[in-house]
DNA sequence: TCTGGGGTCCTAGGACCC
DNA sequence: TCTGGGGTCCTAGGACCC
């Protein structure tokens, strides 16, 4: 095998991007703490907030009650992810003007990969046209490594531009905080502290064996790669999900079975169609719960053949509902798929009386989805719903 | 202040098999 | 008769990321 190429990598991050979507979209919120998430009445969290709203202590995934309290002068958003992934994707498809070897980590982050030596200037290029023709901040992080680009971008915020190249890590790096280290969040943060060890220098001059002891076998030896600033991980343009969720959070607990078992037919319907979308099956069904004491179980069943039907996702669900669920209230209920298989048709067996019958009803119902989206559909299966949802499954 | 939703990866114990 | 070792799969929980 020849050696990769000796690329620069370059990690785009756009600046609190729901809330620059929004004040790009609507001037009066320029210079205003905008604040995107969910409704305090209804458990909520900050899901993102612009930098005006940073400076009062807002921040992402905090309660949107503490929120409320922080910066009650604040515009407060519900979001329209529908807008901010059309976005996203305007954003992705300016950075393959630039070169081809992307990968998208999530919807407002990217590493792109360009010659070595070309990285800054790439960089500060992609900044200005996002900047002039899409009208949002943008900041990114150059090295030669999916690390030390991500770490350097962290540096750089917000709207700026960064490089931290391996041979300025003893410099730049060591003296910094643990939590600069991707993967080093509060949990092992404060088991480090515990035994002296505060800074990516003091990591990194921790012997292996005392790491092990903290952090156990794999986590230690990877972090003290990263405290050197050695990260091997190439890029990776197409990644294959592993796992479909969904999950609700109730605005008050849910107490009644019946009302429980509703939310898990909604969900298997969503995670069938999403299989079916991706042309994907699940031989993993998995319930998640939790409790109005905020203690949550998860149960999950590995199936002898994989399924993308809905009715053989709530199936399991309920089962293991009954068999687990307890007494409630309830405060979330939460369905996933995982064990993922490309799907294939080829079986020796029969399909199960019924099965054929669905999977016509089902193809039917998915295009139809795809034609006019979830509103139209939502609706129409909620009429016939109610019903659906209390039938007894399995026939 | 009362804790979202969507993911990935790791650990650890037990079952089971050779 | 109280005694193995390794490998894989499954399950539950938790840390972490955006």
């Amino acid at each position: 095998m020849a050696e990769a190429q000796a690329r620069d990598i370059i990690l785009c991050d756009l600046d609190a991007f729901f809330a620059s979507v929004e004040q790009r979209d609507h001037p009066e919120y320029r210079g205003r703490p905008v604040i995107v998430g969910g409704s305090a009445s209804s458990r909520g969290v900050v899901s993102t907030c612009s930098y005006e709203a940073r400076r009062f202590g807002v921040h992402s995934a905090m309660p949107m009650a503490r929120a409320v309290k922080l910066c009650p002068g604040a515009i407060f958003l519900p979001g329209n992810m529908k807008l901010y992934r059309a976005v996203s994707e305007q954003v992705m498809a300016l950075y393959e003007r630039f070169t081809p070897d992307i990968e998208a980590v999530s919807i407002d982050e990217a590493y792109l990969a360009v010659p070595r030596g070309e990285g800054l200037k790439t960089a500060a290029k992609i900044r200005r046209a996002v900047r002039d023709e899409l009208e949002l901040p943008l900041t990114a992080g150059v090295s030669t490594n999916k690390l030390l680009a991500k770490i350097a971008c962290g540096m750089a915020k917000p709207d700026g531009l960064d490089s931290l190249w391996p041979e300025e890590v003893p410099q730049k790096l060591w003296p910094l905080p643990l939590k600069v280290l991707p993967g080093i969040g509060p949990v092992s943060a404060e088991k480090l502290h515990r035994v002296g060890i505060k800074t990516v220098g003091d990591l990194a001059a921790t012997p292996e064996s005392v790491l092990v002891q903290q952090l156990g076998q794999a986590a230690a030896a990877e972090c003290r790669q990263h405290a050197r600033g050695i990260d091997s991980r190439p890029l990776e343009p197409v990644r294959q999900a592993k796992s479909f969720s969904e999950e609700q959070t109730f605005a008050t607990d849910v107490a009644g079975p019946e009302a429980l078992k509703a939310v898990l037919m909604e969900q298997a319907e969503e995670l069938g169609y999403r299989l079916r979308a991706a042309g994907m099956r699940a031989r993993t069904v998995g319930l998640k719960l939790r409790f109005a004491d905020y203690t949550t179980i998860t149960r999950d069943v590995t199936l002898a053949e994989a399924t993308d039907r809905d009715s053989e996702i709530y199936r399991v669900t309920v089962q293991l509902f009954e068999r687990c669920g307890g007494e409630g209230p309830w405060r979330l209920a939460g369905s996933r798929v995982s064990n993922l298989e490309t799907s294939r048709q080829l079986t020796i067996f029969a399909p199960p009386p019924g099965a054929v019958k669905e999977d016509k009803l089902g193809e039917v119902r998915d295009r139809l989805r795809n034609k006019y989206g979830t509103e139209v559909l939502f609706r129409a299966r909620r009429l016939a719903g109610s019903e659906a949802g209390h039938r007894k499954p399995g026939r």
